[in-house]
RNA sequence: CGCGGGGUGGAGCAGUCCGGUAGCUCGUCAGGCUCAUAACCUGAAGGUCGUUGGUUCAAAUCCAACCCCCGCAA
């Protein structure tokens, strides 16, 4: 089958990597344009740019797929399906339309729940369980097409960015999977009374509001690291925190409890074990406590308590 | 030319402005103390101070170029 693939970030390279090495067809990959990006605002290709010119597949990159010259190029592909992972643009009807076999999504949940950009995030800072992923046939709505194949996984103590290896690898065989038995599924329709969105992560969110009970600050912590880390201040510096621990102990809310770094929250405490300050590499909290000693008692910004 | 921080024994840092024989906390090793310990005491090993060049009697420190890491912003 003539295959075009559209994707974007890491997410969707697994995806990409496993239908070439499936053998598909893959007359194109459409990605997004590569953006200014990094120190020195360099323009960067995307993650699946990079990962389709190693494997010599053709790149598209435009701006939007509304304009009926970029439709018309797809449809000079002559494609027989189209396989979408975290492509980042809107596909409007006409382009749904054009591949015989219509369009596939790869979505990082368990559909109808966290229907949108966020997924896996969301589903750590609500504390789901279990996780995973779910193949869909793409219609006009977000993330809302009958559902051809999903995988479970548990969350368990796992960040955004393992989750993201995890459910991307997941992700890749069960949607080559889902293409050899396509000719014998059918979609099962979401229950739109059990949908729940998943809206893009703000960075202000990243903000540590120690008012908030430990171990909700712990899933906040989970839920973005690596990335963009979820933060506090110590003496005017920003300190990320990559890992942390709920413990017991109580105090007032962002005091330390003890020589430790051990966190008082609204309820329960939080202790960080791999932190990053500023223009410093992630380190453990012990190695961080050698060069910077943090006595107990010590008040940090951070808790939006007046 | 987007803004900024940093590269000093195994780890984290100080020292750099006001050049002059490398320091702190911890780790490691040996010994001691102890019923015992991640505790305590004593001692030891371990560093081309990112690289290259320059200035100087003398450079971690001043000057120039380069390499690498990271925060913000995207």
């Amino acid at each position: 089958m003539r295959t075009i693939f559209m994707g974007t970030p890491g997410f969707a390279v697994p995806t990409l990597a496993a239908l070439h090495d499936a053998g598909h067809t893959l007359v194109a990959a459409y990605t997004q344009p590569p953006r200014p990006a990094g120190r020195g605002k360099k323009l960067q290709p995307s993650p699946v740019q990079v990962e389709a010119e190693i494997r010599g597949i053709q790149v598209r990159s435009p701006v939007s797929l509304r304009n009926a010259e970029v439709q018309s190029e797809f449809a000079a592909l002559e494609p027989d399906i189209a396989v979408v992972a975290a492509y980042g643009l809107i596909l409007p009807q006409a382009i749904l339309d054009i591949p015989t076999h219509g369009c596939l999504n790869v979505h990082a949940s368990i559909l109808p729940h966290w229907r949108g950009a966020a997924p896996i995030q969301r589903s750590i800072l609500a504390g789901d369980a279990v996780t995973g992923v779910t193949i869909m046939q793409m219609e006009a709505g977000l993330d809302t097409g009958p559902m051809l194949a999903t995988a479970r996984t548990p969350v368990e103590d796992k960040t955004a960015g393992e989750l993201t290896e995890e459910l991307a690898e997941i992700g890749a065989q069960l949607m080559v999977g889902t293409l050899i038995d396509l000719p014998m599924l059918h979609g099962v329709p979401q229950d739109d009374s059990e949908a729940s969105y998943a809206p893009k992560i703000d960075k202000a969110e990243a903000k540590i509001d120690f008012a908030r009970p430990a171990e909700t600050i712990e899933r906040q912590v989970r839920a973005f690291a690596p990335f963009p880390g979820a933060w506090f201040e110590l003496d005017g510096e920003r300190i990320k925190v990559l890992k942390a621990e709920v413990t017991g102990g109580r105090g007032v809310p962002g005091t330390t409890l003890d020589d430790a770094l051990t966190i008082a929250c609204g309820e329960g405490a939080l202790r960080p074990l791999r932190i990053q300050r500023a223009g410093k590499p992630v380190m453990d909290t012990a190695d961080f406590l050698r060069g910077k000693s943090v006595a107990q008692g010590t008040r940090l910004a951070g808790t939006n308590l007046a």
